[in-house]
DNA sequence: AGCACGCCGACT
DNA sequence: GTCGGCGTGCTC
């Protein structure tokens, strides 16, 4: 018999001996091997077994003279990789210099890498059960049997199941006060049976959601995306909608369309965590066909979704970052809600942006594209504007609710006039009069801990992290100074170490609002928010919803309070230092502090009271805080693109992003100079800007010392392949040694 | 990245 | 002689 061949991507090839790998298929196997399974194959001087995937089978190769190895097993009877998905790989290793492995790799459910080790008996990953009760004979029938006696809890459980037709029994006797006597005995009956049913997300008797209606705004822009919908081609678009003004109205009718059409959708959010109302709305609207595909999902949980989806049986998925890769059935729509936000960003390999991923995919499957956004990114903003992709626009709010009033204080005034706390006399009174009318405040300060940094007034040192080029954060809650980079902490004694001066704090964080507060406003409750508090499973949700429910007055915390909820109570928003988010040396800091404090000012005024909205800051006349108070996208982005156009900056460039790292500086600063030679040398001078080597923004982070180069260039293969050169050839040169880089794609 | 191989000094 | 340090080079 002739002999068959595999092409498999190895796992944990550097990036430099990233190639497709050819193994024979051993007899035992022939027939049951095709691309997209997982294998695990002899690698190696060591002949060590390694994963891998198959990418292609072949019946010769051109390989000669080398022992070509066998397959050493096979892991999955069916693919668990569709065509589509191993063709996305090999684009994503070509566009974010990953290996072909990482970038199939993630597009599993981590869930899956144990569940094979079953096979070998090392592990089971068992899929959870539920009991589920269902009528066994007709609606009639069950509710005209003779009981013999009167049954009235019998009775009201065959009227629920009537009418829901099968339910978990969790919920049966939640909803009826029963127990599992009452079904155990309606079971000997022949009325209802009783079976086991895989648990993925708890099948639950939701509540039917009410029928969405649209406003005349919201009605044009569905019918704009439902036509490109009709179209079956790939197309893109822009859903530009002020805060408040039912973006999500928009995207479930649009998703009801493509799955009564009989298609699949995938909807994308920058962090779950911060969206319970649209998780559950998803819940409501679509129920058992709706998947979620999120960080807080266990393993199996994730699995579990994940089969559900392959299987067709959820045709949409709501999810963070990588449901990006959510194997749906017959995918129509993708939607991108707040587009602009760095989540969607991957900073580990593959260092991918969900946006790219979710334009690749929707040109392969004809979909189409819908990036959601009250501050789109300058990116789409362009795009939309140049007419490359279709704009829609949302400009009334809820209930028709204006925009709040906005009032900006100099906080250098504040200093002048003797107030040295973190609560200006302004936004004070402001506080005063919502406590006095019942109604909540939220207040914005971008850094956490009490203090960002001690510092001795008598020489000038302040405690740092021993491992990371940042000062060390004072935390009251446990008396420590910590590092927010590395997670180093030490105990804190008030003095110097070098000269025992006493240290005195500088820059607030919200631990010290906290307090402040509690001292302005004695007997009142107080809400903090942050990832010191947010740690556990769901105590987001639990944070948020003690705020609805107890209606306490203030709520203080980073930048998750801007981003998702509301409330109707909410009236006030103070931006305690609007400088903070500003002051960041990156290109997009202007982008990201504007988009930052127009969300949180769109929580207030969300219910039928209109809002008010207080920006603190030094700079009171910087363009980014009068457009943002303004709240004057138009203004602001078109300023910010004409900026960027200037300095040929994205998106008038693509930019790429080389990153060396290394426990010497030295050692990074000439590596970096010699990758910088390397690419003058290599002939794309007419193509690309270089700037660097420069240090990061955190030039020593875990005690390894980071330096960038940044290539402005056209997106073009040319660009793509010298990159790629470069990062193959760089471990080569024996003076790299101990030197690590790699790059990123539009950073 | 991992792993093996090979060359060298140090030790039983 | 033999153990093990690390520099070097390859992976179907």
């Amino acid at each position: 018999m002739k002999d068959q061949y595999v092409h498999i991507a190895v796992r944990r090839v550097p990036y430099t001996a990233d190639k497709p790998y050819t193994y024979r298929v051993p007899p035992a196997l022939r027939g049951s091997v095709s691309p997209g399974m997982r294998v695990t194959v002899p690698f190696g001087g060591g002949n060590r077994k390694r994963e891998g995937f198959t990418l292609s089978l072949a019946d010769s190769t051109p390989l000669q003279g080398k022992a070509i190895k066998d397959i050493a097993s096979l892991l999955d009877a069916e693919p668990v990789l569709n065509d589509g998905q191993l063709r996305l790989a090999l684009w994503m290793r070509d566009r974010f210099f990953c290996t072909s492995y990482q970038a199939l790799h993630t597009m599993l459910p981590s869930g899956m890498w144990y569940d094979w080790e079953a096979g070998v008996g090392v592990r089971r990953m068992k899929d959870k059960t539920a009991l589920q009760a269902e009528l066994a004979v007709s609606a009639e029938e069950a509710l005209s049997f003779d009981m013999g006696r009167p049954s009235p809890a019998q009775r009201e459980v065959l009227e629920l199941l009537c009418d829901a037709g099968s339910a978990p029994v969790r919920d049966i006797y939640y909803l009826t006060g029963t127990s599992r006597r009452t079904l155990n005995a309606l079971e000997a009956k022949g009325l209802i049976s009783l079976f086991e049913v895989p648990v993925f997300t708890p099948p639950r008797l939701s509540t039917p959601a009410e029928p969405i209606t649209l406003s005349t705004e919201q009605q044009a822009a569905f019918e704009r995306c439902a036509q490109a919908l009709d179209t079956r081609q790939p197309a893109c678009g822009l859903l530009y909608g002020v805060t408040g003004s039912g973006k999500t109205n928009v995207y479930i009718r649009l998703v009801e369309k493509a799955l009564s059409e009989g298609g699949g959708a995938i909807v994308l959010v920058p962090e779950i965590a911060l969206t319970p109302q649209l998780l559950s709305l998803f819940s409501a609207h679509f129920g058992g066909k709706a998947a979620l595909l999120h960080s807080a999902l266990s393993m199996g949980e994730r699995l579990s979704e994940w089969k559900r989806i392959r299987e067709g049986t959820a045709t949409v998925v709501l999810g963070t970052r990588s449901a990006v890769f959510a194997p749906v059935c017959d995918l129509r729509l993708i939607i991108l809600d707040e587009e602009q936000e760095g989540t969607y960003r991957s900073a580990e390999s593959p260092r991918y942006h969900a946006r790219e991923v979710a334009k690749f995919r929707c040109v392969q499957h004809r979909a189409t594209l819908l990036f959601g956004s009250a501050t789109p990114s300058v990116e789409s903003y362009q795009q939309a504007s140049q007419g490359q992709i279709f704009l829609c626009r949302l400009d009334t709010r809820y209930n028709q609710q204006a925009l709040p009033e906005v009032k900006i204080v100099n906080l250098r005034d504040e200093r002048k006039f003797g107030n040295d706390t973190t609560i200006s006399q302004t936004l004070h009174g402001e506080m005063v009069q919502n406590l006095q009318n019942g109604e909540q405040t939220v207040l914005l300060l971008n850094r956490r801990g009490h203090h960002k940094m001690m510092i001795c007034p008598e020489c000038g040192q302040n405690p740092g992290c021993p491992r990371c080029s940042v000062p060390l954060a004072y935390h009251s809650a446990n008396g420590r100074l910590m590092c927010h980079y590395c997670g180093f902490s030490s105990k804190y004694d008030g003095e110097c170490g070098d000269c025992g001066g006493k240290l005195i704090p500088l820059g607030a964080g919200t631990q010290l609002v906290a307090e402040e507060l509690a001292g302005l406003f004695p007997d009142t409750e107080i809400l903090r928010m942050d990832t010191d508090t947010t740690g556990g499973r769901g105590a987001h949700e639990k944070l948020l919803d003690r705020f609805r429910k107890k209606g306490i007055p203030f709520l203080i915390g980073t930048q998750m309070v801007a981003k998702g909820l509301d409330f109707p109570n909410v009236t006030l928003v103070g931006v305690l230092c609007a400088d903070t988010a500003l002051n960041i040396d990156d290109f997009r800091a202007g982008e990201r502090a504007f988009s930052l404090i127009t969300q949180v000012i769109g929580r207030a005024g969300r219910g039928d009271k209109p809002g008010r909205a207080v920006i603190q800051t030094y700079t009171p006349d910087h363009p980014v805080i009068l457009t943002a108070a303004a709240q004057d996208y138009d203004r602001f982005v078109q300023d910010e693109a004409a900026l960027r156009q200037i300095q040929s900056y994205p998106p008038y460039a693509s930019m790429t992003r080389l990153t060396l790292f290394s426990q010497k500086q030295d050692d990074v600063l000439r590596a970096g100079l010699r990758v910088l030679g390397w690419i003058e040398r290599s002939k794309c001078d007419g193509l690309m800007r270089v700037l660097g080597p420069a240090p990061d923004r955190i030039v020593r982070l875990n005690t390894r010392f980071r330096y960038h180069i940044l290539l402005l260039h056209e997106n073009k293969p040319a660009v793509r392949r010298l990159i790629q050169g470069v990062l193959t050839a760089f471990p080569g040169d024996k003076r790299n040694k101990g030197v690590g880089l790699f790059a990123d794609a539009n950073p």
